[in-house]
DNA sequence: CTTATATCTGAGCATATATTCAGATATACT
DNA sequence: AGTATATCTGAATATATGCTCAGATATAAG
């Protein structure tokens, strides 16, 4: 009945409540105050989170997932990468834009046509690893 | 002028248009066949496309995102979650329900208590990349 | 200069999503 | 039994998002 974790808790707050740094912030009850505290202190910062998850949201949807991972073999051009993944060239370069503006994708312009091209290999691992977690 | 990817492409489809597998997929016009062949020989199937990002889509929300990082170091249950990341408990609990049917994070009860944790090594790599990607 | 083509952009619409609110369920305690 | 608490759930609302359509920009070619 008595897990590991909870005894590690159970001796760690006997006290009325340790106060945790900026206990103001949150009104909500809590079991484990100094697991709460621990985490809390360990939280990356507020904008770091935001800018982290805007990053992964633009690698999280099918079609930006998709002009990625065919960016990966060589730098494509717009309506090349429209007819890889069998998209309208407008919604290709609205998507491209999105990339563009975080970064995601860099591009090079020849004449009329536009190269795309990743910019990060984190990129390259962020995709390998969430296709492998759906295969398992 | 003339790239190394530009010479590449150059010398690989002189002839009227080399007739890919699947052409009838491709209503838009496309300037690099041969290139446009190659990537889509390469790109994950329909359904792995669809489940990788369904995945990364559950990580890359500000909330979700604080949700896993607070339980990169212990199992958390619901109100103390809430308290870590000062949201409702409500909003929480409807996150949890998410994440744990992405197969993200697992939980074990005890008594009234849910304590939640993640599931697999993935997020936590996933998560330390997108992180390390915003610093630079 | 005029035409054609590759890409970009803004507006509009349809869908998805995150939170709140109210209430349901389930377990512990007396 | 009854009360309190921890979590879950459904409905509703507000916002975000992806695509299409129409048109703008820019460059190449005649």
């Amino acid at each position: 009945m008595t897990s590991p974790a909870e005894l590690e808790r159970a001796n760690a707050a006997p006290r009325p409540v340790p106060e945790n740094e900026r206990a103001d912030v949150c009104e909500v009850s809590m079991i484990h105050p100094e697991a709460v505290g621990a985490a809390r202190a360990t939280l990356p910062g507020e904008g770091r989170v935001e800018q982290a998850a805007a990053f992964l949201k633009l690698v999280a949807d099918p079609t930006r997932l998709r002009l990625l991972s065919a960016l990966q073999h060589s730098e494509l051009c717009v309506c090349d990468l429209a007819a890889v993944i069998g998209l309208s060239e407008s919604a290709v370069s609205h998507q491209l834009r999105l990339l563009r503006a975080g970064r995601v994708v860099s591009y090079r312009k020849e004449g009329r046509v536009a190269y795309y091209r990743l910019l990060d290999g984190h990129v390259t691992v962020l995709i390998q690893n969430a296709l492998e977690h759906v295969c398992e």
